[in-house]
DNA sequence: CGGACCCTTGAGTCAGGTCAATGATAGTGG
DNA sequence: CCACTATCATTGACCTGACTCAAGGGTCCG
């Protein structure tokens, strides 16, 4: 069931089977959620975390005025508010964009695998370190990027996070947002938001119908974006 | 000489004394760098971790078209680049902003705490934890809130994370920033910074000279900025 | 005294926002 | 099966926040 996750552990470092089965042994519930209901609710605090087993998940803060600003995108294999743990109080909303099946640890047992196996340990931690290192793409991408630029630099990312998982196929792959949520994530608006996916489809470097995203010339998209994927710490060493 | 890390780890939970000696232990050399130096440059692989004793730094990253990002502010007490511990390589370069006064920590006493010392290892988690969450904060301010709120939000982050550290004097802050520098905290250009700069002052909110912030207005400014303490997770709790 | 940085201000331009309207599609109740 | 509603995607017209270019003034330092 968490076999995503595992995935997602191995591009980082080898994963004994020993610790294999640690986390399975931290899951002690699941269940599904439908899309648009809160997997959790801002202001908690969580006794469990929430791994994605399946489904599109986003964080996601609500200003004043009503406006809503996503903060990650999270895809199945994400662990995704391990914060939690540590944090105790949440900072923000995390709600399903899709359908989504989600396993719950608990953090009890979180906390005696930090007790007993620090080479796990390393690994959640590195986990949790590599969603700060996208905030700060995100961060660059916001604040110096076009917004063309900036959304290819998500559909790059969201490519290749999605292929660790084996959930593309080819050049294309499910996404479940609406534009309006895609805007959400660029700080756009949605009016905007569709004439820059319209400029990147014009341009031929992707396309994008019926929550399929195909990436027509991934050459250009990443140079559109300066996309570099190394803030994603996709290689196999000691941690 | 690491006082400031403790005043930074106490806001979360209890430091023993043997952990504020294992801190101390895992300190190999120290270094002073100019203003304008940087302390770990993007794509290395530093075999120490930058724990800044005085002055304050910035992560950054440079884009293809020659602008910079500030992806983060650092201040004393501030574990830099803990990071790099389990990330291995810099996505990103980290410069001094002032002249800075910076302890080294190796990584191989690191990983010799995350073996032996559970406890204090989930506090160094639970660090850059709060660094991630200030990312998000940072991320919802570029995306949904007016340029004025957004700079209204960082002085309110900045005034409270110095006062953890005692760098603040009265309703007062040392911030060794330039427009030009700050301009790349928020993704403006210089002369927008400026000009949102001085609405801020017409509007009572803060004085802004000689490389020092007073807050004339907390209430108004905190209302402006939107700002909720929570994310940086001040409260003494188990961990 | 001349650079080297800063900060400040004005003028013109453009990216992105708001308001408004039109279709397309899918689900719901009768 | 059809009217009814809701959600999305799309397009046009107009407005404003932010950028660029340009110039002037302050302060510190060699």
């Amino acid at each position: 069931m968490i076999n995503s996750l595992f995935l997602n552990l191995q591009q980082h470092d080898v994963l004994t089977d020993e610790e294999r089965d640690l986390l399975r042994g931290i899951i002690v519930r699941e269940r599904r959620f439908a899309a648009g209901e809160d997997l959790v609710v801002e202001g908690s605090r969580p006794a469990f975390s929430s791994l994605l087993v399946g489904g599109f998940a986003a964080r996601y803060k609500l200003t004043g005025e009503g406006t809503r600003q996503i903060t990650a995108i999270h895809i199945a294999g994400d662990f995704v508010d391990l914060h939690a743990f540590l944090l105790k109080t949440m900072d923000h909303g995390i709600i399903a964009l899709s359908p989504c099946h989600v396993a719950f640890a608990d953090h009890g047992e979180l906390k005696k695998i930090t007790e007993r196996h620090p080479h796990l340990t390393r690994m959640l931690w590195l986990d949790t370190l590599v969603h700060g290192s996208i905030h700060r793409a995100w961060i660059v991408a916001m604040g110096r990027r076009s917004k063309a630029s900036h959304l290819a630099h998500i559909i790059c990312e969201l490519y290749v996070r999605l292929g660790v998982v084996h959930r593309t196929s080819g050049p294309s792959f499910h996404l479940p947002l609406s534009q309006g949520e895609m805007a959400d994530v660029l700080g756009l608006s949605l009016v905007h938001m569709n004439r820059v996916i319209q400029r990147l489809r014009r341009e031929g470097l992707i396309s994008w119908i019926n929550q399929t995203i195909t990436i027509l010339d991934w050459e250009r998209l990443a140079e559109v974006a300066e996309f570099d994927p190394t803030y994603l710490s996709l290689s196999v060493e000691p941690r």
